[in-house]
DNA sequence: CCACGGTGGTAGA
DNA sequence: TCTACCACCGTGG
């Protein structure tokens, strides 16, 4: 069972999904509008309280903040490996930034940094799972799934400062 | 700057 | 199985 409902921000709408589990997706926002509905209505009161989460993490994220709490997050969806690539990303503090090389060693997999790159974007939860502080090494961006123009967006407001200039 | 080879995980046929 | 993708990375022109 699903439920999919907008989160407005000051940046534009995004869209989360929820399972019984939690949080299962989050889409940054397409250039196309969305429904104009509240969002709130039809939601099962866990999704709702999830949902009012879920809005505020993203909001204080786009902030340039710490989160000062997160709904359950469901990964269920990923593959073993995709799930511990996500589990290493989501230590990423605030501020700081990995490459794709020290992910891959971080879960003991030194030669897959292009698969660790892969995963990232199978990353059904952007931003609240931190795949846009994950650089190539060399001073690269890399990608992003939500569009590579968010990724030196959101790491500026973090306050991270060798963001490449090309 | 570019080209290339060595890589590992995934999806699709 | 086989194959063709890739948000990689180091090395060498």
């Amino acid at each position: 069972m699903k439920f999919i409902t907008p989160i407005e921000t000051p940046d534009g709408t995004f869209t989360a999904s929820f399972s019984e589990r939690g949080l299962a997706g989050l889409e940054f926002p397409s250039g196309r509008r969305q429904r104009a509905d509240a969002g709130n209505v039809d939601l099962p009161a866990q999704v709702r309280q999830w949902r009012a989460l879920t809005a505020r993490a993203v909001q204080a994220v786009l902030a340039g903040r710490k989160p000062a709490s997160l709904p359950p997050l469901d990964l269920s969806g990923g593959t073993e490996f995709q799930r511990s690539v996500w589990e290493e990303i989501r230590s990423i503090v605030l501020g700081k930034t990995k490459t794709y090389g020290q992910i891959a060693a971080a879960i003991r997999r030194p030669r897959a940094m292009r698969a660790v790159g892969g995963a990232c974007g199978a990353n059904p939860i952007p931003l609240l799972v931190p795949c846009h502080r994950v650089l190539a090494s060399g001073g690269g961006l890399g990608g992003f799934s939500g569009g590579l123009k968010w990724k030196p967006l959101l790491l500026a407001r973090e306050g991270v400062k060798s963001v490449s200039a090309r």
